[in-house]
DNA sequence: TGATGTGAAAGCGTTCACAGCG
DNA sequence: CGCTGTGAACGCTTTCACATCA
């Protein structure tokens, strides 16, 4: 049987800790926060950012009391300071250095993705294998040979990498990343990748998964208004 | 104070109910399970399945245990019979009709997506605004102008829509989707929707919290590192 | 008055530990 | 013997209810 060493559900930031369910909710508030201040809003309550979200009031109370964050009572939060809270817990109060491997449909259309520059990550480099992609720019972005993988990244402040490649030569990959010094991977292909280290993180995004979700939902409602 | 009526946290499904999170792993071990059907394996067990996806066996055993599937004690379960178990739940044991909304990059790179089809997830028809697109064949999809998204759903079976429109419009176009007979929206617009009434589904997903995500996950591990 | 901040309670989910079965 | 199935314990998360403060 395998047990977890330490599961410590807890997460160390700054000074305090904050719950693993109010860190995923993190991106969430922060998107919602940039809207309300693109929008001229100047201060939000806590019912007023859970709404759009449909997420309780007393939730959103707690979420902001474990960032440390205080409200003023009958008024509410101040959207930029909290803004600026919620950036520096995620670490997007700073840039990163990104670089995209597989220059394939889904590697061209993230390319071209705009939300990526506006929350500060920067597209630096493309890989492809692919003789008839190496050379060619896509977006203003030169597609470069996999093998000038680690020479390129010694020049250059690179943390994030995009892995857009085939699940059969994902784990390959990634693990190359790691070696060349590369601390987190965001992960398209279908397949289920675990940090190798310590000091390596991952996400994985499967879409045809995030299709699978919408069918259970769908399925679910239809079941639930039958009866 | 906003307060929900009813929070209804099991799920009803088939006979039995079957936990939040139990479901938020079944897509995960179908991926799994369907790769070892390729690799021609025939029974797993509760640790073997759990194993790649950082679970743990018992947790397997209780998740599948909530499906009403049995395996056999010193044996393992039935590949063949869990894949079966989780498409049903899932809706996958048959196929569905999806339209996609918006042709952009990200749009072109859902229409070349192999994994959908793979799932029984039958891209049908592709819409956009833009007179550059519209009638221009993507991958072998025509693109059609949004005005004949009524009378295009009118003559077909489609339950599910892709939107990946700018966040300016996605509202509009969910709405609408939703008028047209639409069950459930999987949503790239980097804005929250909610679905507008019972029996509307709605998946977000959102690129750039996804890096955001990754980056928080690389500074939590630096600063665990460093003590 | 209208919001926040927070003990306390209730609800979920995970993990442990081990009986039971093939 | 090896693995499943599952009470029971534990810990996290959400919700409630209300004191508190500007």
């Amino acid at each position: 049987m395998k047990r977890k060493l330490n599961p410590s559900k807890l997460l160390p930031a700054g000074d305090s800790t904050i719950p693993r369910a109010t860190i995923s909710r993190l991106a969430l508030y922060l998107r919602e926060l940039q809207q309300m201040s693109r929008a001229g809003q100047q201060t939000v309550r806590s019912q007023g950012l859970g709404g759009t979200l449909g997420l309780d009031d007393s939730q959103v109370r707690r979420d902001l009391g474990a960032l440390g964050i205080s409200g003023r009572p009958g008024v509410g939060y101040s959207v930029r300071d909290l803004s600026k809270a919620i950036k520096k817990i995620l670490g997007t109060d700073r840039t990163w250095g990104v670089v995209l491997i597989g220059i394939g449909h889904l590697g061209q259309a993230l390319i071209g993705y705009r939300g990526f520059a506006e929350q500060g990550f920067n597209l630096l480099a493309a890989f492809d294998v692919d003789e008839g992609k190496i050379g060619r720019k896509v977006l203003g972005l030169k597609v470069l040979p996999l093998e000038r993988l680690e020479s390129t990244l010694l020049g250059q402040e690179v943390q994030l990498a995009i892995v857009a490649v085939p699940a059969s030569e994902a784990q390959e990959v990634v693990d190359r990343l790691y070696r060349a010094g590369i601390s987190g991977v965001l992960n398209f292909a279908p397949i289920s990748l675990r940090p190798t280290g310590i000091g390596h993180a991952i996400v994985n995004v499967d879409l045809a998964m995030e299709l699978q979700r919408l069918a259970f939902d769908v399925v679910k409602r239809a079941a639930e208004e039958e009866q």
